[in-house]
Formats: C-alpha cells, structure tokens, sequence
DNA sequence: GGTGAAAAGCTTCGTGT
DNA sequence: ACACGAAGCTTTTCACC
C-alpha cells in the first residue's frame, strides 16, 4: 500500500511529527530545511495519503497508578470464525488491553498486553472476565519485569532510495 | 506513584486528550464542562504531576509500506546482568523493534514486537541482527496474522472514587 | 472556578521566483 | 515546487469578579 512513497524530505518530517505532535509548522518547517507553506502541504498531503494517522497524548503509566504490565497467551479450543469474533468483540470491552493479535507460530492463538494496577486487579480481569469468555481453552501469563523499550516511532529506513 | 489523583474533571481530560492531542483548548473546555482558563491550568497541572508524558504522532503501518508484525521471544543463556544490559543496549539500535519487556513466566526471558517491511527484511533481522547478540540461547517467531487491539489509551476506571 | 480583554502566536493565503 | 510577506484567525494569558 505504498501510493505515495515518501522522500527524504517527507520522511524528515514524519521522523520530527512521530516524536513530538505539538511541534509547530513553524519549527517543524525550519527542522527539515523547508519554509511553513510548502511543509504544511506536505503534512496534509501525508494525512491524505493516509500515512499521518492521528495525534495522540501518552500518559504515565506509572503516574496513574497503573505499574504492571502483563502478556497474556490465550490459546482457544477450536478456531471457529463465530468463536473467535466473539472472543475479539468482548475483548473490545476491556480498557485494560493495550494490545490484541492473532498469531501463529505458537501454540497459543492470542497474545494480548495488558495493563493493571495490582495483583488483585489482574486476578479479576483473569477469572472473571478472560477466563469467562467462550471457547477459551488456557491461559498463560507473562509479568512484565521491566520496560527495556516501548516506542510509536514506526522505522522509516526503509523506504530509503 | 499516585501524588495527584485526578478527580473526576482531570479523568475526563485525560481520555478525551489520549484519543485526540489535536484538539484545542476551547474545546476540550466545552467537552469537560469547563471555561479554558481552569482547564488549560488543570492539563498543565497534569503535566507538571508527571501525569501526561507527550503528545505524538501515530503513522500507518501499512501505508508505510510494514504490514508485518511479529511477536519475538528471546531466551538468554544466562542471567548475567552484563549479557542482559548488552542485549539492551544492542536493541536499541534496532528501530523495528516497537517493545521490548524482560518477562517472567514463560519460557523466554524478553518478548519483542517487532514491525517490518517483509520476511526477507525479516530473517536479516533475525539472522544477522538478533541472533548475533552475545548471549542469546533461542528465538521463537509468532507473525501477528491479524491485528484486533492497538490503543495508546491507558484505562481510568480504577482511579474512580 | 468564571469572565472578559489584550497580546502573542500560528496558519493560510496570494504573489513572485 | 519553493520562498516571501501580509492578512486573518485562534489561542493563550492575564487581571478581576
């Protein structure tokens, strides 16, 4: 899905606007060595194209009192289509899931992130809520020690010419 | 790490910011049923707790031309606290790699997610960037076949009164 | 915390190269 | 396709209620 491959100019400014949103056209336009009217049509440009996809604040983890971070393996007793969208539609429910994907190369089927305040919490949301949903067969659970890297950067090198 | 809880106006900020750091001031006082001098000084005390880390930019995966995603599970030989910090540091070099979590509970020591472009980009990272690292005993590959969550958006509801 | 006004900043044009 | 410059607007930031 590559319509608009981007140059190294564009790629310049994906690089800035993917570590800091709130960077002006003003200063965005003097770090990429363009002046703000042709950079501003360029961010649209990659909006239109579909590559800028939306402006975001992240929030401290830690700050809200949300410290563990949990992967969870989900393997499910069979690979039904009709159990498997229930599975994903009732997941939806759940604010604490950072993240879902289907996956192979595993035994398990689902590997999902999860972000929790305590122990008590992850018990819950593991019994009451994971463990509740149809068609799940087991449950494996991965504590997450320490955060070596979490970043929203997706890497530019290669659309490099 | 709970300094400033927020109440109940702080939480609506919160989620309406997590999902769109776009939006103005004005506005974001209109949607918490505020006038925008008190919510711009409650979003900068918010900053100032720690509570919100930064605003960015989220591109398109696909549209970037990396419609793979990969799940990696690394296990070390050992331990060593040396080996671990060199398999870090090493891993930061790596702009594929999105997270990277020292794990308990499994098998594997770190699970990596990963993004590329296709499998030959893949296996050279596999082969001679992964695999070269000192220390790093086996690799386990689990290819994402379809993406059901990816939020940025922390839950709030344990901060309820 | 609300209201108002002033000031500062940005974005968006048009024009020219 | 980019640079320059002016106009118009929005936003932030006060002082005061």
């Amino acid at each position: 899905m590559l319509k608009h491959k981007p140059d190294l100019i564009d790629r310049k400014i994906l690089r800035e606007i993917q570590q800091d949103a709130a960077i002006s056209n003003l200063e965005l336009a003097d770090k990429v060595g363009l002046s703000p009217s042709p950079c501003s049509r360029r961010v649209k440009q990659l909006e239109d194209a579909g590559i800028i996809k939306r402006q975001v604040t992240l929030l401290d983890q830690e700050a809200l009192g949300l410290p563990l971070t949990i992967y969870v393996h989900v393997s499910m007793q069979t690979q039904e289509t009709a159990r498997l969208e229930n599975f994903e539609l009732t997941l939806q429910n759940f604010e604490a899931v950072q993240e879902c994907s289907l996956i192979t190369g595993s035994d398990a089927d689902y590997i999902l992130k999860v972000v929790m305040p305590d122990m008590a919490y992850y018990e819950h949301f593991l019994l009451k809520q994971l463990n509740q949903i149809e068609g799940v067969a087991s449950i494996r659970t991965s504590f997450a020690l320490r955060r070596v890297i979490s970043r929203t950067t997706l890497p530019l090198g290669h659309l490099n010419d």
